[in-house]
DNA sequence: CAGTGCCGACCGTTCGGTCGGTAACGTGGC
DNA sequence: GCCACGTTACCGACCGAACGGTCGGCACTG
């Protein structure tokens, strides 16, 4: 039983990875024929552990503010003792396919392109939330993280939008916004 | 021949005005039946106009292009002169739902949710060029451009994926970036 | 044998796109 | 003025392909 269940895990692990690329290739119309071929598996044996196309969408979107959640945790610098650390952490891991070229794992891009499925504004909803706390307790002034943190998202979606491949503006972004955190107090002086 | 040709632009723009709703509603995967219904055509008469479904998903992301880029022109300022004033103007259009009521044209939104189509990429591409060029034009600090664009473009997406509404920290993210678009010079002191 | 992971042929539905037809119009000959 | 004719906008029934989902069965494990 528990060799089936390592095997379990595998496979949906497999199907959620190349669900997640697909969708963000091909746009959330994806069939469930293209992402089984990508994992590797029939279509019913796709079903055979999600149920049907909505459900496992709405699976690949929580896993994939899951998998964000634990990049960004993971990327925290453990020396880094300052106001804001985590804020540092969620940008480096947003710019990440800067040093590992293009990312599957773009939690943002996937966002957008599944909003339409039912329930994932849902689990966006409860991430989001989970993020203001999480942030709160960062310490930063919070229009700044604020405003660090939409500039964020905004230059992931910009990147699939456009095609991408600013690479050195990308990289401006990425220092600018590290910067700004490390700061502290108002943004503009009246 | 003008009747007709007055007909013909009205239908079109019927059209468009439908799909870009309709996308943004029920994501890029929406169905020819259901625009034409929105639109208050047929199928075929859809067809007749467009020719296929993604030549008018191609001219709907290019429409909703010139739209944006219109209404932003239309919201500059007439008695703002100082350095900004476009990107000013940017901000004010971005988070116009704010005054409206929620806003059919939105541009990131849409440009997220088109993505997979072919050639809105390209379009898009073009559309960045242009956006770039005048906002080099507009004077202000390049890197407060960079930040203040994304950030609202971040804001944008955010409001769809999030389930919209947070509708305090919407505008406390508008008076922010104009706020920002007020002063020149470094971002982050040395 | 019971249970489970998985397959792939199959079904009903829905989709994008085609096509023959109709109505309304502009145009030129008379 | 008016009729005949080509052109254009538009309709909706229809088609083949592709889709999501079902199901009976096979292989393997315990």
């Amino acid at each position: 039983m528990a060799g089936k269940e390592r095997d379990t895990a595998r496979t949906r692990r497999a199907v959620l990875d190349a669900a997640a690329a697909a969708v963000v290739a091909h746009g959330a119309g994806v069939s469930l024929d293209a992402i089984a071929r990508a994992a590797d598996v029939s279509k019913g044996g796709l079903l055979h552990h999600f149920g049907s196309r909505d459900a496992l969408l709405l699976e690949v979107a929580e896993d994939q503010a899951e998998l964000f959640r634990d990049a960004v945790a993971a990327a925290v610098d453990p020396a880094d003792h300052a106001k804001g650390r985590l804020v540092r952490a969620y940008v480096s891991v947003t710019f990440a396919a800067l040093d590992d070229g293009p990312a599957a794992h773009d939690y943002v891009v996937l966002a957008a392109a599944l909003s339409a499925v039912p329930g994932v504004v849902e689990v966006m909803r409860l991430d989001k939330q989970r993020w203001d706390e999480a942030f709160a307790a960062d310490g930063l002034d919070p229009d700044r993280v604020l405003l660090v943190v939409r500039a964020a998202d905004g230059a992931a979606v910009a990147g699939l939008y456009e095609g991408g491949y600013d690479v050195e503006q990308l990289r401006r972004t990425r220092e600018l916004l590290l910067a700004l955190t490390r700061e502290d107090g108002p943004l503009v002086g009246s």
